[in-house]
DNA sequence: ATAATTAATGTGATAATATTGTCATTACCT
DNA sequence: AGGTAATGACAATATTATCACATTAATTAT
């Protein structure tokens, strides 16, 4: 199996139902693996969120997820995050209080997270180098990590683009 | 002026009267020099924020503002925080959705925080290496950066010691 | 197989966090 | 005096998250 290439939504060539297939396949095969389970709800969950490559709001999927599971409620929701977030299938973006797929979940990849303001979509990143730097850094503050959020927000090539031919 | 050093609250030398005396001259100064009004209300919630290095939360200071401003109000707080935030006088701590003081209002330095799940304080770090590297990172995805959010979660040096000492 | 155990979900209530809006009043600036 | 900025005094509402307890489903042990 080769490494995770970084991943870019927004490319022409990037075909979302391959994408979402292959996310779910994986998620399966962990769960499996694992010895936990990906139950009904988690699996439509994690569908829901993979629905697109912006980052969806927790009642925003509990709305999308009623017509099927009439009986959702909140803690639903939010039982099945906490599922899917332990798991690394998805990671929380926390500024922005939501949740986006990941692409990584076979690995153990720290993810660095490029959030577009115009079309919402966001982007993973290995960055390697900015690992690197950061555990550096917090060597020196004789810091133990235990986890990290890298949250970068600004405008998606795509956007740009966009922006320039207008 | 020298360069801020990075802040390391624990140390041993820290003197918080001092810490704290100096971000409210600074914050007083940076306003005066700017022309923007640094109220009776903002320099009160500033100072309820630099009464630790613990990020703190707006209702939390929202109940600490009430014994001395009666008239306190969700909006007051959230108009106040605003207002600190644009000045750079505070950080969000987006992971915690709470407030902390920041070191280095009157530079533009782009900070990394390191914040200790035991004690709760935030440690600001300039981590110019980081910054490189993300800038870099970024440039590689051909996306423009508008603003960032690194928050690392761990364990403090002092908390460190204090649990191998038990 | 069945009982016991653990994991997951249903259900209702509530807590915590945040935003918006209006209009009157007060403070500050020029 | 007139204009702008800030606050008071409401209020209302939106958004995000947690908790406790009952019930159901799945797994494990006997």
């Amino acid at each position: 199996m080769t490494q995770p290439s970084n991943h870019i939504p927004n490319s022409s060539e990037h075909n979302h139902n391959k994408c979402v297939n292959e996310a779910l396949i994986t998620a399966e095969r962990l769960c499996r693996e694992r010895g936990v389970q990906l139950t009904p709800i988690r699996h439509k969950v994690l569908t829901l969120i993979w629905d697109s490559h912006k980052a969806v709001k927790a009642y925003e999927l509990l709305d999308r997820l009623r017509p099927e599971q009439k009986t959702a409620k909140p803690a639903t929701i939010y039982r099945t995050l906490d599922f899917l977030l332990e798991q690394g299938l998805i990671h929380r973006v926390e500024s922005l209080n939501a949740f986006v797929g990941c692409h990584c979940s076979a690995y153990q990849h720290e993810q660095l997270l490029l959030i577009c303001k115009y079309c919402e979509e966001v982007q993973e990143r290995s960055a390697k180098g900015v690992m690197t730097a950061l555990s550096h850094e917090a060597k020196q503050a004789d810091f133990i990590v235990h986890s990290k959020a890298i949250e970068v927000h600004g405008t998606c090539a795509k956007c740009q683009k966009i922006q320039a031919s207008q």
